[in-house]
DNA sequence: CCTTGACCCTGACGCAGCGTCAACCCTTCA
DNA sequence: TGAAGGGTTGACGCTGCGTCAGGGTCAAGG
């Protein structure tokens, strides 16, 4: 007759899992002797061998007892059931090993290449750091809304960077962001700047992303995550206000209201 | 502002991860309304975002704080761990599918073939399927413990079926074992079959597998096995031992003690 | 105004498969 | 006789949430 340590030994297994698998009812309780030990004889080593094979196979504890149990066409069943489990796992994980590759090299998180090389752009350029984080910031909000359309984006934006106003726009939010003094006329010329880019723009009959989205929440959160980058981006949609259109994230005019400047919001239709 | 709710259903996840993820610190609890809500802003959408493509690329959450947080090169680091995590996870999974593929195929459990093929023997032989299934157990327990050596001792056994004494024993101990009326003679022949099969090898200088074997447990666990399975068991011994045998699992000769046959069993030397 | 349904809140258990104490008993060897 | 090295039960810990239970809140319709 065995300890339970010498049949844990016999089996390659740890005492710990054999009383799990007594506490599971998977291996049943034996005689005790007259200390209390429990006591095993060779069915119980070669019932743990058989656990354990099917266990090292992948089958979850729970559907070992049913196994054991089934006739071969049914535990022929249970094997392809595992076998699709084991599958998806490694699927799951070859997915995962992908992502993490991805996030080895690139901008920190995953972004469409495209969104990473125009950050890249900005940095050349000599946009902040700060600036850039924003942008990329935001780019992940919208690519998490739009993944399979945010691409589309992008040669437009590249395009914008040849305007030289476009340039001077991002330097001059770069001087806001970095600067000690509070110098309301940077804020001033990047909303002029950003106003008569919109009006060129709404003229040309182009609207935000070809005119694509009509959902506007990502650009509400983009609004909100300049508001909780730096406050001064209340004055922004202030002066943007002031110049005609809906704040500065998304190209929408406000209905024409010339007396009232400070006025409550219109709302947005539908 | 966001409810946990939209914010959840923006970054992909449930309301519950969310609270998780306040609950183990990785995102900071937001303000509360006056209903004591959660209200997020949009850094909280970003974080969130964040957060999941890390888990996504299965960095465990115990690790997204730091490797959110952490330089670049760290950050590689990080991942290169992370990988080496998934690789082995898939190499675990994928051995356990070419365990579970044996499974689908062969005597129920992972058995060497040959002892598989001398399983399907026996059975051809019209040996009774629980005297096939002992067989089967017993190799497992063999198997268990020699894994390497066991297909050596397999041909020795197909060379011994050839012998019709050995065929004659198996039909006999298959009688005895699905027979009804408890017949001492048909023990009584088996018994001298084996003795006569043990003198035999003993004579021709022949041991128990070849002699490679000094572990006895496999054979004291062999017979507690046959013992369970059948308490008759217990009357075979006693005839080897009547016949100068200890026991029928190992081939072991009993000092010579003629007047005494039921005295108590000699300790087996070291 | 009341009801309904969809949210939100906290707190707690459950899952797989054990690892790892804690606190105590049994056996064995020096 | 005492220390080492077994054994015993019981309980918490780990991961990443799912899923009650037992409430409160919000927006809209009858």
């Amino acid at each position: 007759m065995l300890t339970i340590g010498q049949l844990a030994a016999y089996a390659g297994v740890t005492v710990r899992a054999v009383r799990h698998y007594h506490q599971i009812g998977l291996l049943p309780e034996p005689e005790r002797d007259a200390s209390g030990y429990r006591r095993y004889g060779a069915t119980a080593v070669v019932s743990l061998i058989k656990i354990r094979t099917l266990a090292d196979a992948g089958v979850p504890l729970s559907r070992i007892g049913g196994m054991l149990e089934a006739d071969a066409a049914s535990f022929a069943e249970g094997v392809r059931r595992i076998d699709d489990r084991l599958r998806a796992e490694i699927a799951r994980l070859e997915s995962s090993r992908e992502q993490i590759a991805r996030l080895a090299s690139g901008d920190g998180l995953v972004l469409p290449p495209e969104i990473v090389s125009y950050l890249d752009r900005l940095r050349g350029l000599g946009v902040s750091e700060r600036i850039v984080e924003g942008e990329r910031d935001g780019w992940i909000l919208v690519s998490a809304r739009w993944p399979d359309r945010v691409r589309a984006f992008m040669p437009g934006k590249f395009a914008q960077l040849e305007d030289p106003r476009v340039v001077r726009l991002y330097r001059v939010l770069s001087e806001i962001i970095e600067g000690g003094p509070d110098d309301d006329r940077l804020l001033v010329e990047a909303a002029d700047i950003m106003a008569g880019l919109f009006e060129q723009a709404y003229a040309d009959g182009q609207t935000e992303f070809g005119g694509t989205v009509h959902d506007h929440q990502p650009f509400d959160l983009l609004e909100s995550l300049a508001l909780e980058a730096d406050p001064r981006a209340e004055r922004m949609v202030e002066l943007m206000r002031e110049r005609g259109w809906n704040g500065w994230t998304r190209m929408e005019r406000l209905p024409r209201r010339p007396s009232r400047p400070d006025g409550p919001a219109p709302k947005r239709p539908g």
